[in-house]
RNA sequence: GGAGCUGUGGUGUAGGGGUUUAACAUGCCUGCCUGUCACGCAGGAGAUCGCGAGUUCGAAUCUCGUCAGCUCCGCCA
């Protein structure tokens, strides 16, 4: 039986009650943690969103509430009256902030009863995913998951600040737009009133803050939700969030410093770590020559090494053929590795597999000197010129992938990683970011056989790399930056194309034709007819800074009701079917056909 | 589109490669208990082993399929 709260009123949070409350009448409101009934005596730990309160509950309360309180049961919601009081001699409970007080007890209302919860509500737990989506509200009761939220929460406010005060104005860009080409898969809204006619959701604002320049508004952010029907990571989501941000008459290194420093603010306010800056500027070529990636992770070491001149002329095939295909040859020292067993290099030959590598060669820096399937290949200077290179010694483990540049990028690049982990490289209290700048401005597509737009067909190219546009795209650099952190790239933009001419240069390069450029982009086109200033921006992934500055290992964790690998949310189980009557509406058919046979 | 891992009382797990009352912990229920804080003690209830098919005298266990969750590749301007 519920009890109302008329009457009542809450005086402190149940964390908040402290030793300076002693002899005050409190009335504290919150959630049974556990009870603990001594038959004389009922002690109930209460919880809200600010911790955790011991309620004792004694016989001279009187019959009726006595009885009351025996009924407890875990995740009740009460309302308390009672006295705040230290505790007696030797009760007292370190492990708890509020262990010195406790709260006895003089009145009580069961606000809401509660079924026995399906898991407890602890940090502690180790519950399969699948339950704690289901039960979200449950889920989020955890302390842990509590925090989370509360960091969020604080972070947007702090980077609202900071952007406010340095000039920048919060503006809303619709939700429902227009489908685009290029990029990301889209979810798409059917129109009611226009028949076969579908809006978009944005995968980003990114048209709607380039227009917000031409509109002068000189410098735009906003806290974006952005949809992307592309499959998950644990890292991706299909809907999350952004800060997007947009400054007009600046150049790249403005864009850099002011959003370096916003970061350092909020490192600063949130978590009191002291981040320096600037950071460090990688170029993506020289990103991808030493890691392997183009958001690399500086905590620990270990450079991939190019050894193409190594093993040119040796005998080795499976190299030298690579190299006359224009492939790469590299490898990297597991400093103190010798030791790995069989096992342990078969895993990791299987690790790069995944990556495409066909193979992992190694050499043993074993007592007696190299010690390798392919040892044989090599003369004995080659092997010392390789030796060399990767700064080898006694006891070391050398890896070599040759393959395509993709693969041995990809390969090494995230067998890196792996070592790193794996050889606890890596210091998870360590913050390293970094800027990657000069990306390439188009990659080559083999699917649809033409270039794309590597980060997208608004940025700008370096203006020394102009004139290779139409004759040799690939190597045309962007004025594209990537803020990377601890191996995750949590931010990403460039400086915007604001000349006309170059933008139709670059639709024509990306294989769009006048009139499909005009049909897409036309109302971007035609704004750059009236006045652009030169602008650029950058947008963060607010989910991933969270789960990084939270200490998580997915983004999942840092959003309230985050869907699963398939899209769906368990809580309110959408996707859902819907009724004829709204197809209709929406002109609308679903083909049964096809539908059946995904089913 | 693909690869791998996982699925057993509410929860977390054990078991199993063909014979079991399917085990343990925790939670839950009942009783006892006036200082606990993961309270304690005693008793009790609770699982057709994700779902479907197949093999077999017999399947939680083996095979195939399927569904769900997670991680990853592709994909993510």
């Amino acid at each position: 039986m519920s009890e109302i709260i008329k009457g009542l009123q809450r005086d402190y949070y149940c964390g908040e009650v402290n030793t300076a409350h002693v002899d005050q009448t409190v009335t504290l409101m919150g959630w049974v943690h556990r009870r603990r009934d001594h038959g004389g005596v009922i002690f109930v730990d209460l919880r809200d969103r600010e911790g955790l309160v011991q309620v004792v509950f004694n016989p001279d309360i009187g019959e009726e509430l006595f009885q009351k309180a025996e009924s407890i049961r875990n995740e009740y919601v009460l309302a308390v009256v009672g006295k705040v009081a230290l505790r007696p001699e030797g009760t007292i409970n370190p492990n708890l902030a509020t262990g010195e007080i406790e709260v006895i007890a003089q009145d009580l209302r069961i606000l809401s009863v509660a079924k026995t919860p399906p898991f407890y509500i602890t940090d502690d737990v180790d519950v399969d995913e699948t339950v704690r989506l289901k039960y979200r509200y449950l889920d989020l009761r955890r302390p842990v998951m509590q925090e989370g939220l509360i960091m969020r929460h604080k972070t947007v406010k702090a980077i609202r600040d900071y952007l406010s005060d340095r000039g920048f104005l919060e503006i809303e860009t619709p939700m429902l737009a227009k489908s685009t080409p290029e990029g990301a898969r889209e979810y798409a809204v059917p129109s009611r009133v226009h028949p076969g006619h579908f809006y978009a959701l944005p995968q980003s604002p990114q048209l709607f803050k380039q227009l917000l320049m031409v509109a002068g508004m000189d410098r735009y952010f906003q806290i974006a939700r952005c949809f992307r029907d592309e499959d998950l990571r644990a890292d991706r989501q299909p809907e999350f969030t952004q800060l997007d941000a947009e400054m007009s008459f600046v150049q790249r290194d403005q864009v850099l410093t002011i959003m370096e420093e916003m970061i350092a603010y909020i490192f600063k306010e949130i978590l009191n770590v002291e981040v320096k800056t600037p950071f460090l500027r990688l170029s993506y070529t020289e990103a991808m020559e030493r890691f392997g990636v183009d958001k690399p992770d500086l905590r620990f070491g270990m450079e991939l090494v190019d050894l193409a001149e190594e093993v040119r002329n040796s005998q080795f095939k499976v190299f030298t053929q690579v190299l006359e295909k224009g492939g790469r040859v590299k490898g990297l020292n597991a400093k103190g590795c010798a030791g790995f067993s069989r096992k342990e290099i078969d895993d990791l030959t299987k690790f790069v597999s995944i990556y495409g590598a066909k193979g992992l060669a190694y050499i043993i820096m074993g007592e007696e000197g190299p010690k390798s399937p392919i040892a044989k290949f090599f003369s004995a200077e080659e092997l010392e010129a390789i030796c060399q290179e990767l700064n080898a010694e006694k006891g070391d483990l050398l890896f070599f992938v040759a393959d395509s540049p993709q693969v041995v990028a990809a390969s090494l690049g995230n067998l890196r990683l792996e070592l790193g982990r794996k050889l606890g490289l890596i210091d998870s209290n360590e913050f390293n970011f970094l800027w990657v700048v000069d990306f390439p401005l188009f990659e080559y597509d083999e699917e649809e056989k033409r270039y794309v737009a590597m980060h997208h067909p608004f940025t700008a190219p370096l203006d020394e790399d102009i004139e290779y546009m139409s004759t040799d795209p690939g190597r045309v650099r962007a004025k594209a930056y990537d803020m990377v952190l601890n191996g995750v790239e949590i931010g990403g933009g460039s400086i915007r194309i604001h000349q006309r001419d170059v933008q139709e240069l670059m639709f024509k390069t990306l294989g769009l034709t006048e009139e499909e450029s005009q049909q897409k982009f036309g109302f971007l086109m035609d704004a750059f007819e009236y006045g652009v200033p030169p602008h650029g921006g950058i947008a963060f992934g607010i989910d991933r800074l969270l789960m990084l500055m939270a200490g998580r290992n997915t983004i999942r964790d840092v959003i309230a009701f985050p869907k699963t690998q398939s899209a769906m949310d368990l809580m309110i189980q959408a996707p859902s079917e819907v009724s004829a009557k709204q197809l209709k509406e929406w002109h609308v058919k679903i083909d049964r056909k096809n539908k059946d046979k995904t089913e």
